[in-house]
DNA sequence: TTCAACTTTGTAATGATTACAACATTATAA
DNA sequence: TTATAATGTTGTAATCATTACAAAGTTGAA
């Protein structure tokens, strides 16, 4: 599914800037930030501010489009796939991960409505382990 | 085991303070803010300074003494117990509450070295949906 | 007792994010 | 089509949690 589907089905009206920062996210799975969307997206929109990507990315967040990636101490993330998954936090080389869940977290919620599940860990990632050694 | 044992066997300095913000964690099951516990120590200890607890939990996370609770857009919480558990936090409330995993989280890693697991979920807490009704 | 190491403090700096107001663009209905 | 309201975009200033830093206080070992 493409932005512009995205945002039709969403009711967002589906501005120039908006289906650019949608598409880098849907296209990018390294889970950007708002600078990193911006740094990439300035060169062939000039004109573009910083607080856009931040509106920007709000509202796609607010309409369950794009999830947002905390992760402590970093700037936020975001994440076009919003399909149940785990993310790992590399803490040498900062990147971050997708992990999939191999089943399904199980927990006692005592009356608790869930409406969002995170799940992360961090250490260090198989490419920083090798050079470690 | 008490604030006194833990810093002894975890080669930490017991001063006073340390004794004190460490004692009211492992008290006060309410995950607290550094706000919260530098507002409940400044009335005994009325030259204290919120570098101080800044400080202090900062090494007491740095050893292990105590975990973080990061919830987005919120100033990070302290926990006294250190087990694995889960975090569930009331949108309506704010308040967090501990989960018990029922099960261990699996999932598959890749060559990743966890370090780190947090597991948490943000939603209405049964209080909070009883009031909705 | 003295000196070095460590702890505590207050202020200033940092950095991500939001508030806000001005300006630009688009949609709608007369 | 034109007028007007609604929405989108921008830049600057404000906010707020946290960290940096340096000065002052405290402690413990030689």
């Amino acid at each position: 599914m493409n932005a512009l589907q995205i945002l039709h089905d969403k009711k967002i009206r589906p501005s120039g800037l908006r289906l650019k920062i949608l598409d880098y996210i849907l296209n990018h799975k390294t889970h950007p930030t708002i600078d990193e969307i911006y740094e990439a997206l300035i060169e062939d929109n000039p004109t573009l501010s910083k607080t856009t990507v931040y509106n920007t990315t709000k509202v796609l967040f607010e309409n369950g489009v794009v999830k947002q990636v905390a992760i402590e101490g970093q700037p936020m993330r975001y994440d076009g796939d919003i399909k149940m998954h785990g993310h790992s936090f590399c803490r040498m080389c900062n990147n971050v991960y997708d992990v999939e869940l191999l089943e399904e977290v199980k927990a006692d919620f005592n009356g608790f409505t869930v409406e969002d599940t995170q799940v992360s860990y961090s250490g260090i990632c198989k490419n920083c382990n090798t050079k470690l050694n």
